[in-house]
DNA sequence: GTGAAAGCGCTAACAC
DNA sequence: GTGTTAGCGCTTTCAC
């Protein structure tokens, strides 16, 4: 005879049926309001079950249901601003339907993504949302979706992988960020991410991604490079500020950068990460924002209008992100069979303080060369 | 016969056994490395295993054993900075012991707290971590205890609840805070809090609270309280700002005591929101810091250092905060029974530009009433 | 309307 | 070392 070590008491269906003297089946359709019962019926267990404090083992009905009502959540770190209010809408919206959520940091490593979705899968959720730390190496994001097992994509699209993703168009918002800068007349725009692709900024303005088709740092990189060229700016590989995944690693690069020969005449970020150190280096540097340099970052912080002067950003519906990856999801569980798609969610321009016409005068080296190009 | 509808397919301890030609019990014990089994049907199992994608049915096995390898936690809201880092403490260590999390948000309401306690224990996870949105109407924390389910309490104990709670001394935090304003010469130190607890300064000056009890903000305001009687200070009612838990409202209580007659000098901040609404105020009035006024925040967050003058705070250690709170919780459940603490984290000053001394002029009024009391 | 009984996938005695 | 078997708590036929 099997025997478990019952960490916590808890009644059972058995218990009930047993105090209200029904049958186990009918104490479970009384309080599962599933079949007919007869009110009297109904009654007993009821009362049986509240002076009991019944409460259901949804183990036990997972395992005949084949549902869990519980979906795994995979983001990169909780603690950045971008997945905390995501998660929030993927949580709310979620608890909405009755679906709870466990959540897993992969901290953007694929052995760590691979490992926490194996773990929720055990679990048995009945889907799964995922940040894909590696878009381009998603053999086991494919697996799942081969195997059946409903998995929305957030923040960035894997290409290749028949299933849903909600983005925003990171191409488009990052264009028009730097055309933006191009019109203000600004002629070194600089860009600090934390992955460079190895690319050159002239093969990246040749990319023609999609808005699913990859990370957001590589999408950005190339709506920064696209809208350099259609600005007829130079693509100059020195305005690329590839650094690592740090705000001390973005600080230190984006300090190099400014003290160039020829330095940025604005500077677009790409994270949180990537704004906090290149804010912490202008600050450092002594620059006023925007006489000596411009600066566009990338999502609309709590603290974007505490800094002196307030930064103008590009907004992403982080929330709705969230609360749309959820509903996609659930419509799959309940059975929606249509094509898988990419759900591109807008962006805004957020116009402040931080960003401004090109000082006649060169901030700091006196004077600066003219631009190389005007024509468009 | 029952008969569910699976969702999605998976390969069950029966298939395997019966690829590998070998008895469920052989290759449960070689699949969960207990027991005693032959090298031979070891390696005949694990390759059948490997060859049907054959991973655990966790619902199953936590019929059996009683223990689910998930914990519960109830935090007020995942977006604000503290809980996304202590939620990240709580991961990472749970992780570190092969749990997971499962995560709700209770946004400081009782009834969402107790539904979501309700859900988790459905879901039979082993433990739970909480923050309690009422720590003085804890009944059902109370029942949790009593029903011998593992509760450790994050941020707050719940005075009177026999279970274990981790916590930072927030009376001495912000006492010290305002005996150093004090000794600045500082004689108007407010406080923004959103919860006035309906007691006067005075009141709050004569409690004798210990670090577990209850709401953090209460507490920060009895250390506010006690600070400015040990400094000589009156005990102005006026100087207990108290407002809603909005940033728009703790800028808007902020910015009509900027404007009163006799301003503070000094204000003091209880958390993350009332921060954010504070140096909205004082930006927007134009003030600066610390020459027309000082300012100390509780949390040292991201941004703390990009204002200009980056912001004296009183620091936590979050992050520890969650891990000690899960190392605590899984002792528990490795049937660690000492009896119930709260475990004190200390907390540190971090002091930077924000806070100086009183300026000798008046900074708007032209003078300053001198200090109703210099005693000690 | 109600009860009996099967069985979800697994672990844990208990024989052999 | 291995197989047989009972049973975790529940839902779901299927009779009555």
């Amino acid at each position: 005879m099997a025997r478990r070590v019952p960490r916590v008491e808890h009644a059972t269906l058995t218990d009930v049926a047993a105090a209200a003297g029904v049958s186990r089946a009918t104490a479970a359709r009384a309080l599962g309001g599933y079949g007919s019962v007869s009110d009297d019926a109904r009654a007993l267990v009821e009362e049986a079950a509240t002076s009991l404090g019944y409460h259901p083992n949804t183990l036990a009905r997972s395992m005949i249901t084949g549902t869990t009502q519980t979906i795994g959540v995979v983001v990169a770190d909780i603690e950045l601003s971008f997945f905390a209010r995501a998660v929030r809408g993927i949580a709310d919206s979620a608890k909405a339907h009755g679906f709870e959520v466990i959540l897993a940091n992969s901290d953007e490593d694929l052995a760590m993504e691979r490992a926490a979705i194996g773990v929720l899968l055990e679990k048995r959720v009945d889907g799964l949302i995922v940040a894909p730390a590696a878009p381009h190496d998603a053999g086991h994001l494919a697996n799942l979706v081969q195997r059946g097992i409903p998995l929305v994509l957030l923040d960035r699209g894997a290409p290749g992988i028949p299933t849903d993703a909600v983005v925003v168009d990171n191409v488009r918002a990052v264009h028009n960020a730097v055309s933006h800068l191009a019109r203000l007349g600004h002629w070194r725009i600089a860009i600090v991410s934390e992955n460079s692709a190895n690319l050159t900024v002239a093969q990246l303005a040749d990319a023609t991604f999609g808005p699913g088709d990859g990370m957001a740092s590589i999408l950005r990189l190339a709506g920064w490079a696209s809208g350099l060229r259609s600005g007829g700016l130079p693509l100059a590989d020195d305005l690329l500020l590839g650094t690592g995944y740090s705000r001390e690693q973005a600080r230190a690069t984006t300090a190099a950068a400014l003290a160039m020969d020829d330095p940025p005449t604005a500077i677009v970020t790409v994270d949180e990460t990537m704004t906090l150190g290149a804010v912490d280096a202008i600050m450092a540097a002594g620059l006023r924002m925007p006489d000596d340099i411009s600066l566009v970052t990338f999502d609309d912080l709590q603290w974007s209008t505490l800094v002196r002067p307030p930064l103008t950003v590009v907004a992403q519906p982080v929330y709705e992100l969230g609360m749309t990856a959820t509903q996609r999801l659930l419509d799959r569980l309940a059975g929606d069979e249509r094509p898988p798609e990419t759900i591109v969610l807008d962006t805004s321009f957020v116009l402040r303080g931080s960003t401004g016409p090109v000082p006649t005068r060169g901030p700091r080296t006196g004077s600066r060369p003219r631009p190389l190009n005007t024509a468009s």
